[in-house]
DNA sequence: CATTTCACCTGGTGGC
DNA sequence: TGCCACCAGGTGAAAT
């Protein structure tokens, strides 16, 4: 499941991998999701634009286009269009040869002047694609704030005067961009703090804790490629690695790795939710 | 308004 | 071996 660490690799690796390339043409399946622009639209605003950079913000990956009769060199052209990627559960970008087999559930084709196609593919269709041309739409940000850039202040006021649980709050993309399930886990664990704990109970110097613990996982994670667990593969097909530093993410039952005692699983906030008794109070 | 629950999807898993 | 109920969780709509 695609959080910010994995979303980053993806982004990073497209970004390397298709920069300073050209949409020549695009191709979309007509299901009803997972288009937030119809195919249409998308199609015809995306074919002929260079692609001038792609990264990521929250857990959506943005690419910048230039206008459809750019000319290179684009480095110094502004971004005229831009499409947003959301992977949901299950989507995959994938950079392939033009006549590689196209998998089951491929929402998504476009092809490049380098003779390669972008692809998006998503069994679920939890994901989201949307195309955005700037002169009529603003730019896209992720409407919460980025764990990883955040200060101690600004991150305080997030929660404040909030009742819901700590581990709501951080799955809330309006209040946070980025914390998924695993990462909400590890990062209360490496912050001692329970999950199902209300915020107005939780201290000033616990908050900090957490927010340091986010920053120091989430940086972990994106060193190590993300956590690939059900099959995740970044953008070059590599798998990553952070899955064997987990603390408690689906490890209910095992013993804690700093105390022995079993973690513990319940439901909370309507996802599994791992914890350790004992270390997290 | 804040918060909680549920529907959307399909593939993988575990029980029988 | 095959079948099937069930679970996984990001998000947005509906319910509370």
């Amino acid at each position: 499941m695609p959080e910010l660490p994995e979303v980053e690799t993806i982004a990073r690796g497209v970004h390397h991998r298709v920069r300073g390339d050209r949409i020549v043409d695009a191709w979309f399946s007509s299901l009803p999701q997972p288009f937030k622009t119809s195919p249409a639209r998308q199609a015809r605003g995306l074919a002929g634009r260079p692609v001038l950079a792609v990264h990521r913000t929250g857990k959506h990956i943005v690419f910048e286009l230039g206008p459809q009769a750019a000319q290179p060199p684009l480095a110094a052209s502004a971004p005229d269009a831009q499409w947003i990627v959301h992977l949901g559960m299950t989507g995959r970008l994938l950079v392939t040869a033009l006549d590689s087999p196209i998998p089951p559930h491929t929402h998504a084709r476009l092809s490049l002047a380098s003779g390669r196609e972008l692809r998006f593919v998503d069994a679920r269709r939890f994901g989201r694609l949307e195309f955005r041309n700037l002169r009529q739409l603003e730019t896209f940000h992720a409407p919460g704030a980025e764990p990883l850039s955040i200060g101690a202040s600004q991150f305080a006021a997030l929660f404040r005067g909030r009742r819901l649980s700590i581990k709501a709050a951080l799955l809330n993309q309006t209040i946070l961009a980025g914390v998924g399930n695993i990462y909400a886990d590890e990062s209360l664990f490496r912050a001692g703090i329970r999950p199902q704990r209300r915020i107005n109970r939780v201290t000033r110097a616990e908050l900090e804790k957490l927010r340091l613990a986010l920053r120091q996982v989430l940086t972990h994670a994106i060193r190590l490629g993300g956590s690939s667990v059900s099959n995740y593969v970044d953008a070059n097909g590599q798998p990553g690695f952070f899955q064997l530093e987990h603390f408690v993410y689906q490890r209910a039952g095992e013993p804690c790795r700093r105390c022995q005692s079993p973690i513990r699983r319940i439901v909370l906030a309507g996802r599994g939710t791992h914890y350790c008794p004992k270390c997290q109070r």
